[in-house]
RNA sequence: GGUGGGGUUCCCGAGCGGUCAAAGGGAUCAGACUGUAAAUCUGACGGCUCAGCCUUCGAAGGUUCGAAUCCUUCCCCCACCA
């Protein structure tokens, strides 16, 4: 029956409840955990990222939360690699892998399955960023348009990101970046399993902006400005770093240098959580077998999720497992 | 009460007789996305029956072939003097 095995995944733009629907559902099925969530990764960033809760920790631990010190570098690579251990892990411990989170990018990587692409070294980046420095990006982007014109004509001359990345890939191993697609396997090839989206969601994009607003209240009531302060006094921490570039984060720091006013800095962070929900939308409208669930009737989102994987799991019919969700 | 500065498209803010639906920034919206992705980047952004037309630059008049730009009066802000 390869294949019946389902693989739950919970997502959704930030601040609709994935987290909550998560926790309810491990209270009444035996399920695993695991976070897809770029920021959470982090340990000592709490608050700003919207952290279950120690105490919910405890009771329903997370895989892939607190993994990483700020420090430190967390790639889409590594969140396959770490998330393929634990749904495997999930499996063979009879569990149902749930996969909560709004880090689209990692969600995608996971189930197209990602390229064996190597990776980049410190040495090459600072390479490629210093040549960027001295003769332009434009110019490396014609330099990428000769030595590979499908990844050049895909990544735009004004993205620093992405062409980095591609120049990077070439120097390192003399071939383009281009030439390394195209051998991914997706997850439910890699797991025997049938993956199962479900997409929580508020009809009116309002409505995400407002609770937005009331979240990040909340967040600073919590101590969310102290958080940031203490990441400030670590010496070895700075905003040019993955983590602290954080929706937030990358804000307050800013504050606590006295660049911004308090009301400005919340503006900003409002503005930048929207923007953030904005592209994550982007990926979601495209995503095309996505269960979309209202986030605003938490119950009966619960319900059908819970039912569907049920459902998947037995390999019956929705109808012979009615109820079976309840207990 | 007097003097000086000012009211510009959702916001801030340029423009100071034509090339202005009006620079730039912000917000918003749409999109891209294969090892930084809560990142990085692109586009749209007064309205329409959209190569053109219509309505905008505090209000009303006026000058001019032509005004956001000049004049008059009025309304409202701000600063200083009283």
């Amino acid at each position: 029956m390869v294949g019946s095995r389902p693989l739950l995944v919970i997502t959704g733009v930030t601040a609709t409840g994935k987290t909550d629907l998560a926790l309810r559902l491990a209270d009444r099925l035996p399920v695993h955990l695991v976070s897809v969530d770029s920021a959470m990764v982090y340990r000592g960033m709490d608050v700003g990222t919207a952290k279950p809760s120690a105490e919910e920790l405890a009771r329903h631990p997370h895989a892939l939360i607190d993994i990483r010190d700020p420090t430190e570098s967390y790639t889409v690579a590594d969140f396959v690699t770490d998330a393929d251990r634990e749904v495997a892990w999930a499996f063979a411990n009879g569990r149902i892998p749930i996969l909560v989170g709004g880090t689209m990018m990692y969600l995608r990587a996971f189930r197209d399955g990602l390229d064996a692409i190597p990776a980049s070294t410190p040495s090459v980046r600072a390479l490629v960023a210093q040549r960027a420095d001295q003769e332009g990006w434009s110019s490396l982007h014609e330099e990428l348009l000769i030595a590979d014109p499908v990844a050049a004509a895909r990544i735009h001359p004004n993205n620093p990101q992405r062409l980095a990345r591609a120049m990077e890939v070439l120097l390192l191993t003399g071939r383009p970046l281009s030439s390394y697609w195209g051998t991914a396997k997706n997850a439910q090839t890699r797991h025997s399993c049938r993956v199962v989206e479900v997409w929580l969601d508020w009809p009116e994009r309002q409505t995400v902006h407002q609770r937005i607003a009331q979240r990040f209240e909340r967040m600073l009531a919590s101590g969310f400005i102290d958080e940031v302060t203490r990441l400030r006094m670590r010496e070895d921490l700075h905003v040019g770093l993955p983590a602290l570039r954080a929706v937030g984060y990358r804000q307050v720091w800013e504050y606590l240098d006295g660049k911004l006013h308090a009301s400005q800095m919340r503006e900003d962070v409002l503005a930048a959580t929207r923007g953030l929900a904005r592209r994550q939308y982007t990926w979601l409208r495209a995503w095309t077998p996505l269960l979309r669930l209202h986030a605003g009737e938490p119950e009966t989102a619960l319900e059908q999720v819970a039912r569907l994987a049920i459902q998947e799991a037995s390999g019956h019919s929705a109808a012979e497992i009615a109820g079976l969700a309840e207990d």
